[in-house]
DNA sequence: TGTCCGATTGGT
DNA sequence: CCAATCGGACAG
């Protein structure tokens, strides 16, 4: 199975977004490899995203990777404790993203469970800074190429449309009327959610 | 340089 | 519900 290519991510990113449900990211570190199949995402849109890290414009040396073009790694350290890790999306000149917040894990199971110090296979990836820990992704992966040695996405399981579903974006409820936006997209019937809200 | 705070998590 | 824990952002 090989790697998607730069082109995949070049495009606008809810187009992206949906489609990156059923790949699989991976890791190829010291310990081993590691991976696991995206189940949930969320699309960051640009400088017009009141929720987004550049909103109105925002570029500084924490964000400057979000406005390159798509297929690079755009990692951020949050709470004092936490990686995030976000695959930015789009021609050079946009500022996408789309955020990964949960993996169903895949290969080198016991490596991950090392890493994050739990057995539970359910608390492996469920959540954006636990699959970073799960599959060693630290700040030095900022900037990335998602075509690199290091880390990667392959193919994956095709999702059918009627198993994805959407909602609001999750933790943003400083984003004024775009934290209604429907743009938190995952497989409706993966028991590795992030959250297990149904809404509506 | 000082203060504020977070696209989270895990325990109470 | 709330503490943990610290680098980035920004005001001054």
């Amino acid at each position: 199975m090989s790697k998607l290519p730069l082109s995949f991510y070049q495009r606008p990113v809810l187009t992206v977004a949906p489609e990156l449900l059923g790949k699989i990211l991976v890791t190829s570190l010291p310990e081993g490899i590691t991976s696991g199949k995206i189940v949930e995402v969320e699309a960051y849109t640009g400088i017009k995203d009141p929720a987004s890290h550049v909103y109105g414009g925002k570029k500084t040396e924490r964000t400057r990777v979000i406005f390159e073009e798509g297929g690079k790694v755009y990692v951020y350290f949050v709470y004092g404790m936490h990686v995030c890790f976000n695959i930015v999306t789009g021609e050079k000149g946009t500022a996408e993203c789309v955020f990964i917040r949960a993996l169903e894990p895949l290969e080198g199971i016991e490596i991950m469970k090392k890493r994050r110090g739990v057995n539970d296979i359910f608390k492996l990836t469920s959540g954006p800074a636990k699959l970073t820990q799960a599959l060693g992704i630290d700040m030095s992966f900022y900037g990335e190429s998602l075509d690199g040695e290091r880390i990667y996405l392959k193919e994956g399981e095709k999702i059918e449309p009627s198993r994805i579903d959407t909602s609001p974006r999750i933790g943003i409820d400083y984003a004024g009327e775009a934290k209604e936006w429907e743009y938190r997209f995952f497989i409706k019937d993966s028991p590795f959610l992030s959250v297990k809200l149904s809404r509506r």
